[in-house]
DNA sequence: CGGTATCGCTACAACTTGTTGCGAATTGGA
DNA sequence: TCCAATTCGCAACAAGTTGTAGCGATACCG
């Protein structure tokens, strides 16, 4: 009833060359051929675990991207000011510009596109956190939608990267930070 | 001095081709053959115009992406709140989502990287307008970083597309569209 | 008419994706 | 111990796309 058993050590190699390709070269540059020769492996080897480059990037980035950290400054501002520069950071890194493309295959895989959601809700767990913290330290009221602060937070951020070219200036960020914390504050929301 | 004139009418139907082909399949699906074949010509053709993909397409956009309507509603929060539903539609468009793949090429050539800027400032002139006349109307002191602006307004569609899914609620163009009213009224910007 | 550049067309090289096939190796079960 | 199942290593193939090269024919300028 079992064969000989895949090796799991082959299916590490093959992620973490994924990886280093990646973070070096940029989805895009990223083939599999490579992967499989960096991997002392074949590009069978790789087929016959992930159906197409998307799937694996997205088994990668799931794997390898660094959690993203929780500040725990103290204060509601204090905590979304070091998301927005950790995201600027983030967006910053000139092989992160290669996920745009990534994102872009996403949209042919409805598979790979559920694995990537699903790290995206959960790297965006930080975020929840500190506004639950502030919630109870009674700076906010109940936040309904969550996941649309993140779109505020950090579309600002993506948006300039891909349209704007150069980084945001810390005063920049500073705007950004100011005007999620002021609507979640609910200060003057219409006039 | 002068050999045979280039066809203008060969450029134009080129153009056109690729227009209908980015609007109907995406920036990925589109491939040079299909540009030639549908425009009855050969892909050296194309080549003897575009060096490459992402320049073509950049050229197309320029001449073939419908103008921002400048909507003057009287008021400043009128005009941005018609910015994001215009956006919000953009964005929306299915075919829009294969500029993400676009963007991705962009990084890799600079001149196509130059023209698509271009295009993008001028298509943020509107804004700017909308701006202007707030402030002559008293509504708002003088904004110093416009660009930033379209970021702040733009930035949360795109990313909710790309990462999120689901199209933004009204609600939540609302939410967008106060939080970049308010930080132009300058209210409370700091607490 | 001569020089020049485009046009129509064919062909080629290189690369990537994804598939197929087969003998050898390795495991669990009869 | 033998057998069935499954993976592994490896080679080969099909299809599609990108970008280049070459050539005769065509059209324009001086």
């Amino acid at each position: 009833m079992a064969g000989r058993p895949r090796d799991p050590d082959l299916e590490q190699r093959l992620l973490a060359t994924a990886w280093s390709l990646l973070t070096s070269n940029g989805y895009d540059a990223l083939t599999l051929t490579q992967v499989a020769a960096q991997s002392r492996a074949h590009r069978t080897d790789v087929y016959r675990r992930w159906r197409s480059k998307v799937r694996l990037v997205a088994d990668v980035l799931d794997a390898y991207l660094p959690p993203v950290p929780d500040p725990d400054t103290g204060t509601l501002h204090g905590d979304l000011r070091a998301f927005a520069e950790d995201l600027a950071g983030a967006w910053n890194e000139p092989w992160n510009d290669g996920l745009v493309g990534f994102l872009a295959d996403l949209r042919g895989d409805a598979e790979a596109e559920r694995t990537f959601r699903a790290l995206v809700v959960r790297r965006s767990q930080p975020l929840v956190d500190a506004i639950a913290r502030a919630v109870r330290r009674g700076e906010i009221a109940e936040v309904p939608e969550l996941p649309f602060v993140g779109n505020l937070l950090e579309g600002p951020l993506m948006h300039r990267r891909m349209f704007g070219g150069e980084p945001m200036t810390p005063e920049e960020l500073d705007v950004v930070t100011w005007s999620v914390h002021r609507l979640l504050t609910g200060t003057s929301v219409k006039p």
